[in-house]
DNA sequence: TGATTACTGCAAATGATTTGCAACAAGCGA
DNA sequence: TCGCTTGTTGCAAATCATTTGCAGTAATCA
């Protein structure tokens, strides 16, 4: 059993939550995944286990995980305004993605310490987080020759 | 007469285009705006001197400057799923958001390039562009007391 | 001063996400 | 194991920001 079922399993008995047959079918199929899935995304792989399932369920379970800080959300400037769901949280990571293909690559870095603090003492803010988004081509992408589509990365 | 106002004159001669008594008066608003409003802030100001303005031609005068590379698009992890205008485009700049007002402060580093660069190196693509956004209290909202909500920032 | 056609206002459409509600089914206690 | 309670689901309709079709209006050019 994958560490999300076990983790939301816990949370749900605290608060007399049920663990359902789809919420199951959610959480081990969005552990699988590496990406950022769109709720659709994770609906459509979801579904070919449990073609009944049905988009709100999914929609549901992922704001159930964002409640109790087991995924967070991100709508990339990229895309229109659709939520992308992000597993890898908590930990502090930034994210690339490609112009082309819209996969999502997750990177660390420390720089940001620092940026933080220098914009909490230039404006005396208090900055409680913070998170880089670059844009351009995956590896792959930049192999098959995609242009660089001008006027679509994060301006 | 204000630049936006010169800029898109002079770029809508050169596609037979037209200025207009409504395309005028959503730019100059616009230019009286350091903050990035939203559609519908940008639409309530306009509309004070012109009430029969309607608001998909502020949309539709947006989405110009925006193809004109004159504004930027951008939604913020706080909001739901609204978009920000941002007129100081195309100067590279950084933006910071108040969790309790909402307020945006732009900011520049020199930190990016060298994110930029590690990234390029470490995963063999291309970056094109790249953003920082820092979620937390402003001066004002942190001498109100406001408390830093918990599980709002940009996760 | 027209004539041409880009632009506006309106209302209806779109697309992602949310919600009300009746039927269903976890999980508890007997 | 069997009911019961009530949290959860599927469905359809609602919501919210944004877009679009269309008929009427008005910039601009000859």
């Amino acid at each position: 059993m994958g560490k999300l079922v076990q983790e939301i399993n816990k949370r749900l008995r605290a608060h007399g939550g049920r663990m359902t047959i789809q919420r199951r079918l959610i959480l081990e199929t969005l552990e699988t995944l590496t990406n950022h899935p769109t709720a659709e995304e994770l609906f459509a792989l979801a579904r070919q286990r449990d073609p009944a399932l049905n988009l709100s369920t999914v929609y549901r379970t992922l704001r159930l995980l964002e409640q109790e800080d087991l995924v967070s959300t991100r709508i990339f400037n990229e895309e229109r305004r659709q939520e992308r769901f992000d597993p890898a949280y908590p930990s502090e990571h930034h994210h690339f993605m490609c112009t082309a293909c819209k996969s999502v690559i997750e990177f660390e870095t420390d720089s940001i310490g620092q940026i933080k603090m220098q914009f909490e003492r230039r404006f005396d803010a208090r900055v409680e987080t913070g998170s880089i988004v670059l844009y351009g081509l995956c590896v792959q992408c930049r192999q098959e020759g995609n242009p660089t589509k001008p006027g679509t990365g994060d301006r």
